[in-house]
DNA sequence: TACCGA
DNA sequence: CTCGGT
């Protein structure tokens, strides 16, 4: 593997872990028993190596999302595999590293509002268009205004954890929340019907498993 | 590894 | 003092 590699690596490694300002770049060195010096060969300074990380990091979910419209069944079955990357996504999000990029890395963070405003935007204005087009989600719901209310939503969530008791609740569990009240809007009977066989044959699942 | 400067 | 950068 290429050196570039291992530090692109490693340094996504830590500073998922601990942060991005925590982690400096003696730190990452160490931990790969490189010079300092070898890092800076290959990046020009720690904003460029975050931005490589942050990219890389955005490509893979990117292409995560961009699989589902291919490993759906139909438009309701899509719509829980979106969900389940959007929350996939959040869980790999530490708070710690959202506020770092946000305040620190402004580059960084363009590039996470970018991916948020089109490829998860895209995923569900499309998901919803097609739930319209087979008759499982309400013609009524203009699907470009749903998908930024929605995807807002599920934001604001993630960044204002203050809006909600965290003795309370887990952040999956007001996701969850959130999901089912915005599906219940969006189905007809039909659409209603279909997501309960699968939520059903997933609790089946889950029983056979424990 | 030592060192500088923010 | 810490940490990015030389």
């Amino acid at each position: 593997m290429e050196v570039r590699d291992k530090i692109v690596e490693k340094a996504g490694e830590l500073m998922l872990m601990y942060g991005i300002r925590t982690v400096t770049m003696d730190d990452i060195s160490r931990d790969l028993g490189i010079s300092k010096k070898t890092i800076y060969q290959y990046f020009k300074d720690k904003k460029d190596l975050v931005n490589t990380i942050t990219a890389l990091h955005l490509d893979i979910e990117k292409s995560r999302f961009e699989s589902t419209e291919l490993r759906s069944e139909n438009s309701v079955h899509e719509l829980i595999l979106i969900s389940q990357c959007l929350r996939e996504s959040i869980k790999d999000m530490r708070m710690n590293v959202l506020n770092d990029l946000q305040k620190f890395y402004p580059e960084a963070w363009k590039m996470f509002e970018n991916f948020k405003r089109n490829t998860m935007l895209c995923s569900i204005t499309r998901v919803i268009i097609k739930g319209q087009e087979e008759g499982y989600f309400r013609k009524e719901i203009d699907p470009h205004l749903i998908s930024i209310m929605r995807m807002e939503q599920v934001h604001t969530f993630i960044i204002n954890q203050n809006l909600y008791p965290k003795e309370k609740y887990t952040l999956a569990e007001v996701q969850m929340q959130l999901f089912d009240h915005f599906v219940h809007g969006l189905f007809t009977p039909a659409g209603y019907q279909l997501f309960n066989q699968y939520t059903t044959a997933k609790l089946k699942s889950n029983e056979t498993l424990s």
